[in-house]
DNA sequence: ATATTTTGTTAGTACAATCTAACTTGTTAG
DNA sequence: CTAACAAGTTAGATTGTACTAACAAAATAT
């Protein structure tokens, strides 16, 4: 009942309310590239079909449905990028694309027996939380990197948002979820962070790279 | 370029003109349980993609290139049962809705990685051959069980068509690809066939059954 | 050989998902 | 505060995939 299409529009509609609890047509129609008018119509069928809330002019949220709904397409989508990396040893810049495909698939039986084989996964490759088979998603109260201070240490738990290109960066840097890292110091002019890590010498990330490393720091 | 929908057509007909060689609006309709007249114009349309000979009231054709494209969604949808029942440890009567999703799946290096990890099989869990990459299916001169005669000592090799009802049958009785069977009588009356396998008493097979197992003889 | 049935085609409709152009509402900069 | 700009909405067109109704051709039965 629910089409290829819609799914996509409830998945983007989540994931950019995620934080505010809120998004705009103009933001979902950047995210999915899709013109405003398009997805103002995709608003009031969703908005008809109970997922989504809409009011002329006012920002949409979803509604209790439309998150559950969204958090198990999501918990596919996590599924399978977890899948392709542990059972397929895909590299974990390559499955985002795949999954985008196979978090459509209608198949309780098939997801069951990934997350099975599996066993029972929390987090996907990129660190994010797996949403549970009734669509709950449980939030790590990680910490981005660019908020640490000078002789904080801290492990890498997450990379969000993780494109392909920030993932194979971070390849050639050898840094991967688990990693612990040892900030020696802060450049105040452009905010990017020195650290050290594993057996090699310390290496400099840029801001736009630290504000999207989520760490825990080691208590 | 080639949509879900028209893929689905496409593999219609190279499954109903594999043996006779051309088919019928009819018999894609009755196939794919869609209308007639939809058919009929996606006929043209496939016509005009270079993909179907389209001649008003003839039947229809694959170009040598609409086979091609068939053949490599056969080969998606059999790599995948063969991944299911190998890899993800699906019985034979579970994988074919799943796979008739996953053929549609736009990623070479996914079907590249399964075909790799599967030791690059040439038949799929029902004893389908598996087109190459290219679009090649080689065919095996297997007979079916009910052009055999009483002493015929046989390998049972593919199941075709293969139904979830036949397979789940076949499940009852023990029955399974590899599995050698001796024909001990065939009843005139109903060319039933009483046969014996394994260490299990004499089973009756009927000719609905019969004309479903593809066999080799023991040479 | 003709009548009946089946198969195939044409024409017109519907719905989902997209677009552009034009208009309205809300926000922001002078 | 108002003018300009950005965001949201409405209206109308387009494409893809489906349908039904009506008609034409082919196959079958009498
Ligand atoms: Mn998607
Ligand atoms: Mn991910
Ligand atoms: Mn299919
Ligand atoms: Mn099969």
């Amino acid at each position: 009942m629910i089409s290829q299409t819609e799914e996509n529009y409830l998945k983007a509609l989540y994931n950019l309310t995620y934080l505010k609890g809120e998004a705009t047509v103009n933001e979902i129609s950047k995210r999915l590239d899709i013109k405003m008018p398009t997805v103002n119509s995709m608003m009031k069928k969703l908005s008809e079909k109970g997922f989504v809330h809409y009011e002329s002019y006012k920002p949409l949220k979803l509604t209790e449905e439309g998150k559950k709904e969204a958090a198990l397409i999501i918990r596919k989508h996590r599924l399978t990028e977890m899948y392709l990396v542990e059972k397929m040893d895909f590299a974990w810049d390559e499955v985002h694309q795949i999954a985008e495909q196979i978090e459509h698939i209608h198949s309780p039986e098939f997801f069951t027996k990934m997350d099975q084989l599996l066993g029972y996964p929390t987090v996907d490759p990129h660190g994010s939380p797996i949403p549970d088979h009734n669509g709950v998603m449980r939030s790590e109260n990680y910490i981005f990197l660019d908020t640490c201070e000078i002789g904080d240490v801290v492990t890498l738990m997450a990379v969000q948002p993780s494109s392909k290109e920030l993932l194979q960066y971070l390849n050639t840097k050898n840094l991967e979820l688990g990693t612990t890292l040892t900030i020696h110091s802060i450049e105040p002019f452009d905010r990017s962070i020195t650290v050290s890590y594993g057996n090699r010498p310390a290496e400099v990330l840029s801001s736009k790279v630290t504000a999207t490393l989520l760490v825990r720091p080691i208590s």
